[in-house]
DNA sequence: TAGATTGTTAATCGATTAACAATC
DNA sequence: TAGATTGTTAATCGATTAACAATC
C-alpha cells in the first residue's frame, strides 16, 4: 500500500465513483465490467484522472478490459471505511440538527448511525428524538462512544463545542456554523456553511454575468 | 473593471471576507483598518493571496497603512451582490426542506429571502409554512421571481426538476439531493452533499490515519 | 494476433506563495 | 524622512490532462 496521503479531492472522488457503481449495480444487473471512458462520461471526470484515482486502489483493471464492477466496489469500500459503521454525534438540536438527523436515518443504506445528541437548553435535555435521548453537552467526557461531531449550533457557541470535541479526541469535524473554526492540524475538518454557498451563486450571478454580457 | 472572470474560489473567500469584517465592526467599533497580515491571521489565509484577492476590487488599500474596512465592505459587498435581496425558491418541502427554509429565515442578517416553495405531494401543496403556501411544482412556467432554485427532492427526481428550472431560465441551482445532475454550461451550480462530506472525513479517519500510524 | 484499455510518466494548467519595487 | 504595507510579477506547488508503452 501506498505511502501516500490522499487529499480531500481524491476522497471526493471516491465518494462519487461509489454512488455511481451502486448505482450501476441496482440498474443494469448484468454488466460486470465497465471502463474509465464509461465512468467518465456518467460523471463527466477526465478518464486519464479516473485511471490514475483508481489505480491507487492496486492494480485492479484488466488492459483491454476495464474494471470489474464488483473489485472496483470492494475497493473504495476498503478506502472509504463502507465496511464499517462510523457512529456521529449531533451538537445542537435545533431545525438543522433534526433535519440531519432524520436525513441520516431516512438513508438507510448508509454506513453512518447517529448514536448521539446534545444540546444545552434545559429544556431539551432529556427529550427523545427518532428514539436517542438529548444530553447536556456539557456531560461529554473522554469516554465518547463516536467518531465524528457534527456541529449545528449557533456560530457564536461553535468553537467552544469544536474545543470541546477535540479535548475528547474527537478526530474528525463537521462544522454547519457559519464560523470558520481553528483547530489542531490532526483534525480531519469539513465545513457546509449554506450562506457561503448562496454567496458563491450570487458572486458568479451578478458579477460574471455582468462582465460576460459587457464582453 | 477587469474582464475577467472569478473562480469559485475567490468568491468563496470573499463571501469569508465579507463574514470577517462584519465581526471586526461589530466586535471593535473604533478600529478603522486592518491589513493582509491581520486578515491572514484571523482566517489562517497567506496575505499575498489575501492581497491579491482584494486587489480584485480595485486599488482600495493605501500602501503603509492597509485597508479601510468600510471600504473593504462596501467592495465585496459590490461583487457579491450584498447590497440586492435575491429571491430563492425551495423545492422538495420534507425535513431538510423546512429546515432549510427556517434557518434562511432565522439568518435576518442576510440578503437572502425565500419566496415561493414547490413540492409534488398532493397532501403539501397549499399548506402554508412561515406564511409561504407550497404550490405544485407542475404549475411552475417561465414567469418565475426567483433567481436561485434550491433543490430538496430525493435523488430520484432531482435531475427533472433541474430540467424543469433551467427550462424556466433558472441560472443558479443549488443542489442537496445526493445525486450529480448534469446541467449547461451557463449554469451556476453548486452541490451540498451530505454523504459525500461524511465519506470523505470517514476516508481520510480509515486511510490516512492507518498510513500515518503505519509509517 | 489485433484491438482495446490500463497504468504511469511527462506536459500542462491553474492556484497559491514569495519577493520586492512602489508608495502611503 | 523612515517604516510599513500594498499591488503585482515571478516562482512554486499541486492537481489535472495528454500521451503512450505495457499487456489483457
Amino acid at each position: 500500500m501506498k505511502d501516500k496521503i490522499f487529499s480531500n479531492l481524491i476522497f471526493e472522488r471516491f465518494s462519487i465513483y461509489y454512488r455511481c457503481l451502486n448505482k450501476m449495480i441496482s440498474d443494469n444487473n448484468q454488466k460486470e465490467f465497465t471502463d474509465s471512458n464509461e465512468l467518465s462520461y456518467l460523471l463527466n471526470i477526465d478518464p486519464s484522472l479516473i485511471r490514475r484515482d483508481l489505480s491507487l486502489i492496486g492494480k485492479i483493471g484488466k488492459r483491454g478490459m476495464g474494471y470489474s464492477i464488483n473489485a472496483l466496489k470492494s475497493g473504495i469500500e476498503n478506502i472509504l471505511g463502507k465496511n464499517k459503521i462510523w457512529k456521529l454525534a449531533l451538537i445542537g438540536i435545533g431545525n438543522l440538527g433534526r433535519a440531519i438527523l432524520r436525513y441520516i436515518l431516512n438513508n438507510t443504506s448508509s454506513n453512518y448511525s447517529v448514536v448521539k445528541l446534545y444540546d444545552n437548553d434545559p429544556a431539551k435535555i432529556g427529550i427523545s428524538i427518532e428514539g436517542i435521548d438529548i444530553k447536556n453537552f456539557d456531560t461529554i467526557n473522554k469516554h465518547i462512544d463516536f467518531n465524528i461531531g457534527l456541529i449545528t449550533v449557533p456560530a457564536d457557541s461553535a468553537q467552544a463545542i469544536a474545543d470541546k470535541l477535540v479535548d475528547c479526541n474527537i478526530k474528525a469535524i463537521m462544522n454547519f456554523a457559519p464560523i470558520k473554526l481553528s483547530l489542531p492540524n490532526d483534525i480531519f475538518y469539513r465545513e457546509v456553511d449554506l450562506i457561503k454557498e448562496l454567496d458563491i451563486l450570487t458572486g458568479m450571478l451578478n458579477f460574471n454575468n455582468a462582465i460576460q454580457k459587457s464582453s
